[in-house]
RNA sequence: CGGGGCGUAGCGCAGUUCGGUAGCGCGCUUGGUUUGGGUCCAAGAAGUCGUCGGUUCAAAUCCGGCCGCCCCGACCA
């Protein structure tokens, strides 16, 4: 491709709304542009970016037997009243009415229409298994989308859905993935670690989310350096200290003025904040039978441990939470800052965290201002509907698995995978006939990808203060040549043999610019292999060669510099495949 | 949805306090100059000042509504 040809402009300064290095470069080096918010258009250099990635997709997919097909982008909605999630699924679903009054939804994900192709196409166990995919555009309207790229509302996702006959085939083809997913990541570029992750929406049994690890990422992963357990902090479990053994004392109210958190009571009382209770209103939506009700729950954890919403929320089988208002927590009888579950009206759904009945003697509220009751003991003081594990894994935590502190990290999700398991089949009646000629639901799994996020993410990954440096495997072009005076000839001809040699190149033939302009352009741009022409290069005998990933050049002659650019592409691409390795699953 | 910020030429910004009908840098066009790291000089083109309404002789500027974008929080595969 010629620079004077290329749709798009590279930018001295970034626009202004944009914050992350990802999206700063990536707009200024002319790959994106944004249309609104989170939504983008992709130019040619991004696209071709992309397309490398989505191809990358393509070849670990079909490995693993899978088959690249399409689906549409607007379905009808009835398809997700089947399911449920017409009525589950909250704003962030793109809904309308098509002209005939139907209501209509954007494809956030594809499995209702995945499970009505297959119960029109599968009836028997001699279809299966199968593993089908594609590689289309989503809608999420996140009530935030920020973050630049790498959190947007329209995207294109590679996603793929596997269809057994039984959970040993699942289990097949979802181990399939979690390797097949390293390699993909590897292959562009970037290293991420697989954690447990929460089913969330999707529903089923188990699930892993790929991350990256970088600061900004918006997920936090609890890892353990010493045993490997990685897993979502929505989901993290953790090994929870075990309380010295007291005898109940006997429950006794005291005055505690002005201290309505926990760090103020337990200073006040002088003792741990791991001898409080902790009390939490929330208000939870509850789905029963397509219709939601709102009920407020007061949960009680312990006073230095962090209420973790995705347990609670797992727990409750609730479909969303917020924190109750004030005027709702003092209707149930309970003060904020001094809430407690002892004394509280009998219709009150309690939840408490399975440490707390382990926990002799804590210190918890009054329900009146300005009081706290000593002694407060599970069981004998006050009992909950539920008891479970609810709290959030924190820094130097113990680790489930070994015992040794657990650390947190930040991560962005660039790809996950779920066992739906029957969620889909079965709401749906996707079933085939097995060998005994019954009828059983098929079983699934999903697997996704955003290829526009794993791009960003690799631009964050890849880049200093000049500008992108992409690796070989993603890069637009594999070669940027460079035209100075003296070397437009020159250059002309090695556009032309290059790209006989099957070389992807990128010509800067503009005649106007100074070299650092051109230089410039091509730092930001990031091609791996720049190659300069002119006078000066040609009178030292060659053409420069240089990488974008290191300051060297050197002159090549010119009836070496094809072999010579050919071997470098080569050595780049063993470097990046010598990272594709075998990885273990962990149970 | 709550809190904060912003909206003036393709990009970055000034002008708004104190109303008088728009300016700077980059980019773009033309001519010259320079020619290996964002040359220099000159002449140009380009903006319903987000939008609607109000106040006023007069609004980018004051007042109100709406829209959009960004950040923080809640939310979220």
């Amino acid at each position: 491709m010629r620079m004077s040809y290329l749709f798009g402009q590279t930018l001295r300064e970034a626009p202004a709304d944009a914050e992350l290095t990802s999206h700063k470069l990536l707009v200024r080096a002319g790959f994106v542009r944004q249309l609104g918010a989170g939504i983008f258009s992709v130019l040619p250099l991004g696209h071709r970016s992309i397309t490398k990635i989505e191809n990358i997709m393509r070849e670990e997919m079909n490995a693993i037997g899978g088959q690249e097909m399409m689906m549409p982008v607007v379905h009808p909605a009835e398809i997700w009243k089947e399911t449920g999630r017409w009525y589950e699924v909250g704003p962030e679903m793109g809904r309308f009415k098509d002209a005939g009054g139907r209501d209509m939804v954007l494809a956030m994900t594809h499995e209702e229409v995945v499970t009505d192709l297959v119960r029109n196409i599968i009836h028997s166990y001699r279809q299966l298994p199968a593993l089908i995919y594609h590689i289309q555009t989503k809608w999420r309207d996140e009530v935030r989308s920020r973050g630049g790229l790498i959190r947007v509302r329209e995207f294109t996702m590679k996603d793929s859905y596997s269809l057994d006959a039984d959970w040993e085939g699942l289990d097949r083809q979802y181990r399939a993935h979690y390797q097949a997913y390293f390699n993909i990541f590897r292959r562009a570029g970037l290293e991420v670690i697989a954690v447990k992750s929460d089913v969330g929406m999707m529903g089923g049994k188990e699930a892993h989310e790929f991350m990256y690890l970088t600061p900004i990422g918006e997920d936090t992963l609890v890892l353990c350096d010493s045993c490997g357990y990685t897993a979502n902090r929505q989901v993290a479990v953790f090994r929870k200290p075990e309380p010295q053994e007291e005898a109940p004392l006997p429950l006794e109210k005291v005055a505690t003025p002005g201290t309505k958190t926990i760090a103020d009571l337990a200073a006040f009382l002088n003792i741990p904040e791991s001898k409080t209770a902790k009390a939490v209103f929330m208000v939870a939506t509850i789905s029963e039978e397509q219709k939601d009700t709102e009920k407020f729950v007061f949960v009680v954890v312990r006073g230095d441990m962090e209420l973790n919403e995705t347990k609670l929320a797992n727990a409750l089988k609730a479909k969303a939470l917020r924190p109750a208002h004030e005027e709702e927590i003092r209707a149930i009888g309970a003060s904020p800052g001094y809430g407690s579950p002892v004394g509280i009206k009998d219709d009150v759904l309690v939840v408490v965290d399975d440490l707390i009945p382990r926990s002799p003697n804590l210190v918890a509220g009054a329900n009146e201002d300005g009081y706290h009751y000593l002694n407060v003991n599970y069981g004998r003081d006050y009992k909950a509907a539920i008891v479970a594990d609810l709290v959030a894994a924190e820094d130097g935590y113990a680790c489930v698995q070994c015992g040794e502190p657990l650390r947190t990290s930040r991560g962005v999700e660039v790809g996950n995978i779920f066992k739906l398991g029957t969620r889909y089949s079965e709401a749906m009646n996707a079933t085939f006939l097995d060998k005994d000629g019954k009828p059983k639901p098929v079983i699934m799994g999903s697997y996704g990808i955003g290829s526009g996020r794993l791009l960003a993410c690799v631009a964050e990954e890849y880049n200093d203060e000049y500008g992108l440096k992409w690796p070989i495997t993603v890069a637009p072009y594999q070669v940027h040549i460079v035209a100075l005076k003296g070397g437009f000839d020159v250059a002309e001809q090695l556009y032309t043999d290059l790209q006989k040699a099957g070389v992807e190149v990128l010509y800067d033939d503009r005649e106007e610019l100074s070299a650092g302009v051109k230089f410039n352009d091509a730092d930001l741009i990031g091609i791996p292999i720049r190659l300069t022409v002119g006078g000066r290069s040609l009178k030292q005998g060659g053409v420069e060669f240089k990488l974008r990933s290191s300051d060297e050049r050197e002159i090549v002659p010119l009836d070496q510099i094809i072999d010579k650019v050919q071997e470098e592409i080569a050595r780049l691409l063993a470097e990046i495949n010598a990272r594709v390795v075998p990885v273990e699953m962990p149970d």
